[in-house]
DNA sequence: CCACGGGCTGCAACCGGTTGCAAGAAACAT
DNA sequence: ATGTTTCTTGCAACCGGTTGCAGCCCGTGG
């Protein structure tokens, strides 16, 4: 089918390893010679085939990158950010879902192993353990999970907290729930730890809760029997979900209740009324889960813990705390 | 590294070929000598490289999905449905975002081609000629676009167009706006042909506008003073940014005016009022997209066209015409 | 005139598998 | 006992590239 470096030889007159060495060591070839192969290559369409290639220089320069769900908007503009990164130092990303499932997941990181040169990892759901195993076939960088031994790169969601927090504290509120997230999460711990750790602040923690829409119309009612006037929900959904809540027990928002969600997905930004929330740095986030792949291609060992801060995005959902 | 066939083969006292014959054609070895391989293969934890096999035999078993943009939601159902569809069928599949650019696209698939057996294309932004050109390299399944000679999965937006209007027309409404999207768009064409095909509707087509919330948002101006009482939107975040236009000027929906979307993003059924809309099958277009790669594998040529039906779901944007 | 060194190219082995062919052994038929 | 099949396994070439080594050609310095 496809032209091979062998036709790419016999059209030009020379042996396959000059066509080789005109891809890979062009500086080792005469240049008339290179001119000539290259415009014979070009004649026949010829591309190296980098699977091939990867069998004798264990480079692919193609990197995996596996998400637990694509359709969580959280990911998208990661996974924009890493491809983009990753394209401009001439390697491929290829992305795979694995439906939340770990079984999968494992299975995916097996098959992907030998195509890639290593894989990013983004809130997985595997066990320690096995991601500790799997390692062992394929270089890692960890997104959204404290993982230590590995490169891992953490939003730093309690510092978020922290300033949703003082936010509300800001427009009067003192009373403030924080619906946390499915239980075991790291990240809804973080915010926990990060919460109570403040003062001035009377907190009431609600949940676990789902990381859904249903998960923050399911809670609306303890929101409102709790009597707070401010609410950090565990991420975007469960803060428009619990807002369609309120609203339909008439409480408004952010008149009677202020609401922050975490993530700043795409939805909270055209709802209404306009969600308030912590935004994450996903797309630096993918960039830099990019570089720390590339740089332990380098030297040998380079294990790091990056933290991104994120920041605060006020928009309608939050208001004046009521007297 | 990791565990070849030869490593296998020299631990368990057999030829490589034997190695080899036991997990790609069992049945030709010993059931005893079988499970002495299974045993070593196990402990040593090896794995087949797939790359390496697809040097030989031609099948990948892997296929690629290339989306213009991974952050639209219309995709990710699409993707997921492939994902799962193909898993099940041995094969596995790789997600490349293209930035919505040409160049990148094609790129994409140049180096795809090799790696993959084959490729689905959704919404592609390459010409047709470009197209033609590298399906040389690789076999390709055509998605939402007309693609004669190709393999091509459309969903039938004309259908849903139609379904939308004679959901305003069954509610009373007479005069509706068509709110077209980009120019050139193949979708918008089929929508305006279905529409302006029906009677008893007076219809004024506005547009071309972005197909972002910010279209939508921009052209309300124009849809207060055309008059209609009813809009179908070139898709949903059209219509979102419509609806967010006109409760800018105090146009109240569905009171005043009904909208109905394309595409049945989870947005629209966050928002308020939840959208009516035309839901596209994308589930189900993804594992077609995967059925007629898979089976173009098989046979020769199988060029089809298959077209998917879409639905209406009416949920609270749409309601009674004003008298 | 010869030795030396650099530039360029070919040779052949190798990466991790697959597969057509052939040979040896066992089973079966005559 | 001999011929024929069927099973099972090894041999070796091959997929499409890469790369260490060696050899050739040529210019230069002694």
């Amino acid at each position: 089918m496809a032209a091979t470096i062998r036709d790419v030889a016999r059209a030009s007159g020379v042996h396959v390893s000059t066509v080789s060495r005109t891809f890979s060591a062009p500086h080792l070839v005469n240049t008339e010679t290179r001119n000539r192969v290259l415009a014979v290559a070009e004649d026949l369409g010829y591309r190296p085939n980098r699977a091939a290639r990867a069998l004798t220089t264990g480079r692919t320069h193609n990197i995996g990158l596996i998400v637990a769900d694509i359709s969580n908007p959280f990911f998208p503009p990661l996974i924009k950010a890493a491809q983009a990164h990753a394209r401009a130092r001439d390697y491929h990303v290829f992305v795979a879902d694995t439906d939340e499932d770990p079984q999968v997941e494992e299975e995916l990181i097996q098959t992907l192993a030998k195509q890639v040169d290593g894989v990013l990892l983004c809130s997985p759901r595997l066990s320690n353990r096995a991601i500790e195993r799997l390692h062992a076939d394929v270089p890692f960088v960890v997104v959204n999970r404290q993982m230590k031994g590995l490169p891992t790169i953490l939003m730093d969601v309690g510092q978020g907290a922290r300033l949703a927090i003082e936010h509300l504290t800001g427009l009067g509120h003192r009373r403030i729930a924080l619906l946390s997230g499915p239980s075991g999460s790291w990240t809804s711990g973080e915010m926990r730890a990060a919460a109570t750790a403040m003062d001035g602040v009377e907190l009431v923690t609600l949940g676990p809760n789902a990381p859904t829409e249903q998960g923050g119309l399911a809670v609306a009612g303890e929101v409102v029997a709790s009597g707070v006037t401010g609410v950090l929900a565990y991420n975007d959904l469960v803060a428009i979900g619990l807002i369609e809540g309120l609203y339909e027990r008439g409480v408004r928002v952010p008149d009677d209740i202020s609401v922050v969600g975490v993530d700043d997905i795409v939805s909270g930004r055209l709802n209404r009324p306009k969600l308030t929330t912590v935004a994450m740095p996903t797309a630096a986030a993918g960039r830099m889960a990019v570089d720390l792949l590339l740089q332990s291609f380098g030297d040998g060992a380079t294990p790091t813990l990056a933290t991104l801060d994120t920041s605060l995005v006020v928009r309608e959902s939050t208001g004046e705390a009521r007297q």
